[in-house]
RNA sequence: CGGAGUGUAGCGCAGUCUGGUAGCGCACCUGGUUUGGGACCAGGGGGUCGAAGGUUCGAGUCCUUUCACUCCGACCA
């Protein structure tokens, strides 16, 4: 394609929205434009980088037997109604009534969708096991759009779902398609960590997320510094702790004036936040409106994961409590503890609480502790791990010591057993003859994120330095001077040898100087340049890679040649 | 939704405190010069100053309401 003839708006400053670099370059690489919160078009360079991502993500799904189909983007809401997820998805479905006052959503997943399509199709074990993906579009009406392409309402996801006989099967699909991601990020060129993670809510049990490597991600992952172990923060576990407990403690109320807060208590009594019972008040809030107001406990030392809290007590979300409603609970805040609360409050204990003694923890009275308390004085306690793994804690695996690294999450996969089969009765005949719901998996890969994460890890000060399976093209041709006929006539010839080589070819046949081009070149990120330029007359053109932007000077009848050696083209 | 901030030409901004002809840089159009690192000269086009209402002889500027966007927290591919 000629450059003179492409619509390629590149901005000299960004707009002012733009904090990410990926945001910033996508926009002023003219990758991209900003309609509205969270909504972008893509102009033709943009669109083509899709189109390439697209391209490797389905070679590799197709190679491992996936099937792709395309769903309607508008979904009855019956489905979901069916499902349980019409209530527990939240105001992130975008719900709207056609003329007729029916209600439908705009899919932002589609498991119903799909099962629903399967259900009606596939009748009998023989027809097992099925893998059908789609890359379309979705629209999640999020709390706060941000950093472009990374957080969109609209975006471009690949969704794909796997139907199997029996567990088993699930399980060997759900490694295939490990395996497959892994093979798809890395022909993208990303620096990326196979994670444990959250299931969220899409549900199942064992997920797992892609993440690539990057300060500006927006997850926090728990890594290994010594075996592969790596796990988002929201699912991340520990070696258990050892603590020495003092079991001949007193156990006695004790005055405290004015020690809200761990370290106040910790130095007033002189003791360790290890030995403190921390207990955090959130409101848990289920379907139907209902909620309840529930007590986190946990060591002084350690954090509450709002994510695991939340699945502790299976709830849809659990949010801050205000200081009226802890009062009208006949809670004090900064003395709560799990010892003499109000009646009907659900307590949740942490795991590593369990047999704790010799403890202080807040006495559900102003200016009061307890001190010598036990975990066993609990009544009803829930335990579970809520706690949040923390840095120089040691790995579960192999007692390494454990880091944190922040990641985006590129792709997620899920092993979702009969979670939506059961309720949808997507049933099939098996081998015995009996009606069984279909053991599913389901895998997604966020595209147009893809985008936005490529560039995070490959940029520099100058701009976009694309990767060579997601360049927008393989290479630029830089005639410097447009009005020197030879340089125009080698440009050209140059242009379409290589295109005939079936090789993506930018021809930058603008009436501009040379530098303005350079700039352009640095600033859309392909990974290759030939500037056709002042050494012509020497019989000499130039080789710029974007990576280190030296220049090679290679003799003019070569350079086809040399090209085809560098890319294997 | 809570907290902070911004809306003036396609983009980046000044002007708002102290009311009086809507400005600058980049981009764009025409002509000319220039041609290896975002050129120069001359001329030109483009704005309901986010929206609505109010105060005033007069509002980009003051008052009220409202909308949008961005940033920090709760959501997720």
């Amino acid at each position: 394609m000629k450059f003179s003839q492409l619509l390629i708006p590149t901005l000299k400053e960004a707009p002012n929205e733009a904090t990410l670099p990926s945001h910033i370059y996508l926009l002023r690489g003219g990758f991209i434009q900003s309609v509205g919160s969270g909504l972008y078009n893509f102009l033709p360079l943009g669109k083509r980088s899709l189109d390439r991502v697209q391209k490797v993500i389905k070679e590799e799904l197709d190679k491992a037997g996936a099937q792709e189909v395309s769903l309607s983007f508008v979904t009855p809401a019956s489905f979901w109604i069916e499902s349980g997820r019409f209530e527990k998805y939240g105001k992130e479905l975008l719900r709207f009534k056609d003329r007729k006052d029916s209600d439908f959503v705009l899919g932002p997943t589609h498991e119903e969708m799909m099962v629903n399509l399967v259900k009606q199709t596939v009748k009998s074990y023989k027809q097992l096991p099925l893998n059908l993906y789609q890359i379309n579009l979705k629209f999640r009406d999020e709390i706060r759009p941000r950093f472009g392409l990374m957080r969109g309402r609209e975006f471009l996801m690949k969704d794909g779902y796997s139907f199997h006989a029996n567990e088993a099967d699930m399980k060997r699909e759900f490694d295939l398609m490990e395996a497959t991601y892994k093979k798809i990020f890395t022909r993208l060129g990303l620096d990326f960590r196979v994670v444990e993670a959250d299931s969220g809510a899409i549900g199942g049990s064992g997920s797992k997320e892609f993440m690539v490597l990057a300060d500006s991600g927006e997850d926090t992952i728990v890594v290994c510094e010594n075996c592969q172990y790596g796990a988002n923060i929201e699912a991340a576990i520990r070696q258990p702790k050892e603590f020495a407990y003092d079991t001949n403690s007193e156990f006695k109320k004790v005055h405290t004036p004015n020690t809200t807060t761990i370290e106040e208590v910790s130095k007033f009594l002189d003791i360790s936040a290890d030995y403190i019972m921390k207990t955090v008040a959130k409101k848990a809030l289920y379907d139907g409106g209902r909620s309840e107001i529930v007590l986190f406990v946990i060591r002084g030392s350690d954090t509450l994961e709002e994510t695991k809290a939340c699945n502790a007590v299976c709830a849809n979300e659990i949010v801050d409590i205000s200081d009226k409603e802890l009062f009208d609970a006949g809670l004090v805040a900064g003395y709560m503890g799990p010892l003499n609360t109000p009646k009907n409050i659900r307590i949740v204990v942490d795991d590593s609480l369990k047999d704790a003694s010799g403890m202080v923890s807040g006495a559900n009275e102003a200016d009061c502790h307890l001190v010598g308390a036990s975990s066993d004085q609990i009544e009803n306690p829930l335990y579970k791990d809520i706690v949040a793994v923390q840095e120089n804690d040691r790995c579960s695996c192999c007692g390494g010591r454990l880091y944190y690294t922040k990641g985006i999450e590129v792709g997620h996969i899920f092993q979702l057993g009969t979670r939506y089969s059961e309720p949808l009765k997507a049933e099939f005949l098996n081998e015995q003859g009996k009606t069984q719901p279909f053991v599913m998996g389901t895998y997604g890969i966020g595209v147009s994120r893809l985008l936005a994460a490529i560039i995070e890890q490959h940029h520099d000060e100058r701009g976009c330095m694309w990767t060579k399976e997601s360049s927008p093209f393989d290479l630029v041709i830089i005639v410097s001077n447009i009005k020197d006929e030879l340089q125009s006539k080698v440009g050209q010839e140059l242009y379409s040898k290589l295109s005939e080589m079936g090789v993506a070819v930018l021809l930058d046949d603008r009436k501009e100087r040379f530098g303005f081009k350079m700039k352009d070149f640095e600033l859309i990120g392909i990974p290759c340049t030939v500037v056709v330029g002042q050494k012509l007359h020497e019989g000499k053109v130039e080789i710029v890679m974007r990576q280190n932007l030296q220049p090679q000077e290679i003799a003019t009848k070569d350079v086809v040649t040399r090209l085809k050696e560098e890319f294997k083209w």
